[in-house]
DNA sequence: CCTCTGATGTTGACACCAGCAACATTATAA
DNA sequence: TTATAATGTTGCTGGTGTCAACATCAGAGG
């Protein structure tokens, strides 16, 4: 059970994460190393495996709670608005954000091509993330902000497109300095998005 | 100087590359190692550190290549169009094609977060392989089919669109098993977002 | 209270890797 | 022809992921 309280050192699996989480922001998750958070969390270089399979099992549970930040960051950016659509792309706007305020978590989120399937919490962080822009698409909808049926693509088209925003600002490929610029220049492309998909035939 | 003919061992430095290339398809960007590329091209461990300073010059110049093996994909498949604003579209398929085709050496081109400026063949083809699309948007705005102005937020929303597409593909984040579905989803995307910034006022 | 068992943490080892230094070889220029 | 620089090799160091064996402690059954 994990609900069993402290342990031998108090409880690691929590505390191997949060000194994941501070590696992987110091070196980048490229030189991140396990035994760096083993050091980091006063520990034998050996200790994590008692919690984590080996270093990819580490990584996955360190995406998976970016997950729930990053749905986290969507809820609170699209809060404010009462208008739907806008609403929805403002949870776009905390997408983004939330990739430029942790662009290592958020690398260590998609650039593991490999054990999606495998990593159970992984996916399902990811599903409920995911669904915080569908809840947006839908509302958009049903308040005639956007033509009626499977929301799906267009909640995949409206991923893509701030997914895009947000690798591309992290890489340092946009011509933007500040976040401000990022954050406005996925104001106008989610807005230009939105407009067409609003008005597509199909 | 480079352009001296053969050596030791004919060109290496070629080979390697090409080497380098293949490794990353078997085994991933992530567990791509140096001395198995000098293994693949038949020469000691340290041999590549004649032609590269190090590991990641190596994958500095994989990407490289990589871009210009994209924007060759961009161009090849907006050919056959002679409406400016569906070549638009197509160079956008063409992007998602390549990144479909070639996962690994996509992730080598973007999920380097450094040295961008340290290499400047990296940022150099990257230009030209951005400038495709420039060229495109541009055609399109003559035509009349998308607004006059500068051409570079339009060109930026488009590459973030794709570029988010072939991430989240690539990734698996996508429900899409073949490769024409995903293209499918690309032309859905991509019209939808050119109809938005048709229609922009900004 | 005591023992025992399993969970947790440690030590030591192995194979591998990136990169450095010293050496060997060969192509080219003087 | 010979010297020099470019190219390739061998061997090493410090570091890594992971396995195996051992040590320690927490809590259950008596």
């Amino acid at each position: 059970m994990k609900r069993k309280p402290p342990y031998h050192h108090g409880n690691l699996k929590k505390a191997l994460l949060g000194a994941a989480v501070k590696v992987i922001a110091k070196v980048g998750p490229r030189a991140f190393t396990l035994r760096e958070v083993a050091r980091l969390a006063k520990v034998s270089h050996n200790a994590p495996y008692r919690h984590f399979r080996d270093k990819e099992e580490l990584l996955a549970a360190v995406a998976a709670e970016g997950f729930e930040r990053l749905a986290d960051s969507m809820i609170e950016s699209s809060a404010p608005s009462s208008d739907a659509l806008d609403a929805l792309l403002l949870s776009g706007r905390g997408y983004v954000q939330f990739a430029l305020r942790w662009p290592e978590h958020f690398s260590v989120m998609f650039d593991q091509h490999e054990g999606f399937d495998a990593y159970p919490e992984y996916a399902a962080s990811g599903q409920r993330a995911f669904h915080v822009l569908v809840d947006r698409i839908v509302a958009a909808q049903q308040a005639g902000q956007l033509p009626a049926g499977d929301a799906t693509p267009l909640a995949l088209t409206a991923w893509s497109m701030v997914h895009g925003i947000a690798k591309l600002a992290i890489s340092g490929l946009l011509p933007f300095d500040k976040e401000d610029a990022v954050l406005e220049f996925t104001a106008f492309a989610t807005r230009a998005l939105g407009e067409g998909l609003r008005n597509l035939t199909w």
